[in-house]
DNA sequence: ACGCTTGCGTTATGTTATAACGAAATATAC
DNA sequence: GTATATTTCGTTATAACATAACGCAAGCGT
């Protein structure tokens, strides 16, 4: 029992990978609607929940939204940094800081699994547009 | 015009101060439903967003929910560590891994408003306890 | 006192997410 | 190769989280 669901994955990855900013599942419900009409949230988030665990889709959570993983490796944490202005999604590494937060942790006696780390804020481009106006 | 919401704000933060965990909105909607019982979720959403832009009250992204701010200075950004066995949340400060952060983005261009840092794992008592077994 | 402004409570609804179940597809036993 | 077990999927229904909009009431200025 392999691929009955990878189909729906790689339509849902395709849309995450077309959009310019983080989806809901109901953004990508409506974009999946035409080619199945019939399509219900359920199918959406089981899709996305095995995507998520591949690593080729990444939950904003501050945003109850995804967006499809732009690096090469997935085995990774990133950090998210999104636009306010304009809804773009960047992904960043930096093992260091992880390790930084991990150990400063660790300290405490917790002991960390998986880490959420998003910055809310204004993109290179759209701060440039408003420094032009 | 000054004291009419300060009455439920300050119930609302009573009732996240007694939690132990974070609370959802609807939890503390339940919680005051007993001495309000005509609440509504926009009374306590209001309430949460005040004391959240005071600072007395953070929100904890990936949980969908709330907490009472636990420090003293109210004016920072904080770490949160959730433990995903008792629902746990413990704010921690650590202005180094913001600074390294807005700096790290800030190479690219990308200017930092608000950061979200929540970790997930096993806190300490859990973990003792998990070893002990 | 009268009207102006502000923000609150309420109703209604929008958005995000999942429980539960039956049907279909694949695998396993014999 | 058929019967049975197992997994996964679509579907229905509903739960959980959040806010728009409006009217009323409280405080304020005159």
């Amino acid at each position: 029992m392999r691929t009955r669901g990878e189909v729906m994955q790689s339509k849902i990855l395709a849309v995450l990978k077309h959009a310019d900013s983080a989806l809901s599942a109901y953004d990508i419900l409506e974009a999946l609607r035409d080619e199945f009409p019939k399509i219900a949230p359920p199918t959406v988030y089981r899709g996305l929940a095995a995507l998520t665990e591949k690593g080729s889709v990444h939950r904003v959570e501050s945003l109850n939204s995804f967006v499809a993983c732009t690096n090469h490796n997935h085995d990774h944490a990133s950090i998210m940094s999104i636009c306010d202005d304009c809804g773009s999604v960047e992904e960043n590494e930096a093992p260091k800081i992880f390790d930084d937060l991990s150990g400063l942790l660790g300290k405490t006696g917790f002991d960390a699994h998986r880490h959420v780390i998003e910055v809310h804020g204004v993109c290179a481009a759209c701060g440039d547009q408003d420094n032009a106006s």
